[in-house]
DNA sequence: ATATTATATGATCACTTGCTCATATATTCA
DNA sequence: TGAATATATGAGCAAGTGATCATATAATAT
């Protein structure tokens, strides 16, 4: 069992068997670094906000400004990068764009991650 | 139907049907702002592997640095943001300290979005 | 055509973030 | 006790973020 006896640190791995074991099921740095931006989108309160009025009707850019107090830009700002990331799609009706969720695994994560914070005090 | 003939925008609602059954559904500022706080710890690179690699084994801050290519020091940091947000915890056993996943909302949060990375081309 | 209006976007700026470096703390060992 | 070692943490800095303001674009209406 070498879990039992730590060694030096910058020599040899502490756990060895352990780290081995992680080494091979760790994901890769573009596959972290991919993941790290999906969870990017959510990362922001007005985000949340937009993601979870979406989560409820599809709605133009105008509803949404009104709807969570922010500007027209901030908005549009801020629907460029969950388009950009595909959390988003759009859809264009005369002058009027109408966002909704790209897919049900948004609004997943979204209520998920609500679960998760309502069981956390 | 509100829907058919949109009004002008800075003085009504566009769609004031719509906004109002979303305005009623709508999380908080303050939902929203804890939720992005947990997503947030999520959104970088380094931590997503610090998550995958504790999502598989409980390892100590120095097997995480040799294991992820980080110094001691940024590891560190990270871990007390993750455990500040109470997503990891710590044991502490003679000067090792031993870190893994707080709970499995975590690793559920962790591999859902990986699953949805995934499906995402 | 001209004015109006819904949305998009570039520039800018204050604020945040994640790292490094130096150092502090805590535990073990000789 | 004093040296070594695992971890934590504060300061500082370069890079990134999210808002505002001004303006561009595109569609409608008169």
């Amino acid at each position: 069992m070498s879990s039992s006896i730590p060694t030096r640190c910058e020599e040899n791995f502490i756990h060895e068997d352990q780290v081995n074991l992680v080494q091979s099921h760790l994901i890769d740095g573009l596959t972290a670094t991919y993941l790290a931006q999906t969870f990017q989108a959510l990362a922001d309160p007005s985000r949340i906000r937009v993601i979870s009025a979406l989560s409820i009707a599809e709605l133009c850019v105008c509803d949404l400004a009104a709807l969570l107090g922010m500007t027209q830009s901030a908005v549009s700002h801020q629907l460029k990068s969950l388009r950009d990331l595909r959390l988003v799609r759009s859809r264009k009706q005369g002058r009027v764009v109408y966002y909704s969720l790209q897919d049900e695994h948004i609004r997943d994560l979204f209520e998920r991650g609500l679960a998760h914070m309502h069981e956390e005090r």
